[in-house]
DNA sequence: GTCTATAGCAGGATAGAC
DNA sequence: GTCTATCCTGCTATAGAC
């Protein structure tokens, strides 16, 4: 069984279709941006995702799956719970650096009102997956004296989510680095024993 | 001297087109749906703002002028800390409560790619007007021992805002309820005088 | 200042040849 | 599966009447 040296299409589509969408939005990129980009013509798009909205779904629940064998991979690995957090803050910063600086929350909650209603119902469980994923690891934490916070795991989870999205996006406006300062300080607030 | 009962056409343009910046993004908002809300038509728009890049800019620069009153507002009042970083935390409430769950930084970076430069700019300046401001406050409260936080005062007023972003994305994909949790979260972690 | 009419363009989508 | 050709729609923008 030989490793195939092609992707095949349909796989870079949705790849191509990830990065644009979390660098433009749904709505300011295009077949053609995809097309042009894979070397073929928009109408052979059109053979693999009858529609946008096909391809929006598609690609998020792509990222959905992708997500999940992350957080599998992760589970695997029997981290610590500060190892863990790491890993998981580890999804963004590879967003800022080989992406381009926005989360997929980010991007589908900023044009909500404007993507088709399955890419909504999708983004909304990546939502819940990355939420109870954070939290899981915030009880693991607590349990075991590795992290500290106060109050609800879940609040704090949500704290925790929403400000790795903020800062992807802070990042885009303003440095790169200001991402940085900003998982720095999280992880300040959140890690007691001493890892660097 | 009166007032004018009927808002003038150009400021009622830049008010529902600051609206729909903040609900569909940039490229997903027409002249038509600013027409369509105003009850003119499309060519009327183009009379006050001849492109839309011009209006996309004018909508940013406009809600740079309000930020900036708002903050000489604040100060006026000479608020103690907490009730100034309150004031601030109410400012990105009353995007969730009335307008419509996005905040501007957010809409930006994610359409950063898709919009005119100029808008890129005056983006660019109100997120570094949010980011010192509450860093004045964060300095404040710190020497006044109203507010706790460790490490760089910037570096925590960076998180605080990238939370708030993100928690308005949060909200809007999933539950306006995890806004309010957030921001708890937050001002929990923060205050250290008793106020409720 | 607001209108009608229309130009010009780009994006999504389909039909049919190969 | 990929192409060319084409349709339709929606958007930005302009010209010119009122």
């Amino acid at each position: 069984m030989e490793v195939a040296i092609q992707k095949d299409t349909k796989q870079s589509i949705l790849d191509i279709a990830e990065d644009l969408l979390h660098q433009k939005g749904y709505n300011a990129f295009s077949y053609k941006d995809i097309a042009v980009a894979l070397g073929i013509k928009n109408a052979s798009i059109h053979y693999y995702f009858p529609s946008k909205e096909d391809l929006g779904e598609a690609v998020v629940l792509y990222a959905f799956e992708k997500l999940k064998k992350l957080q599998e991979k992760a589970q695997a690995k029997n981290l610590s719970p500060p190892e863990e957090l790491d890993f998981f803050l580890s999804i963004y910063q590879h967003y800022l650096e080989k992406k381009l600086k926005i989360g997929l929350i980010g991007t589908l909650a900023v044009n909500f009102a404007a993507i088709p209603e399955k890419m909504q119902i999708a983004g909304q469980k990546i939502t819940q997956t990355c939420i109870a994923w954070l939290q899981s690891i915030l009880e693991k934490g607590r349990a075991s004296q590795t992290l500290r916070f106060e109050g609800d795991s879940f609040a704090q989870a949500l704290l925790i989510l929403a400000s790795l999205e903020g800062a992807l996006q802070i990042a885009r406006l303003t440095d790169n680095q200001h991402f940085y300062q900003i998982v720095g300080q999280l992880r300040n607030s959140l890690i007691l024993s001493i890892t660097i």
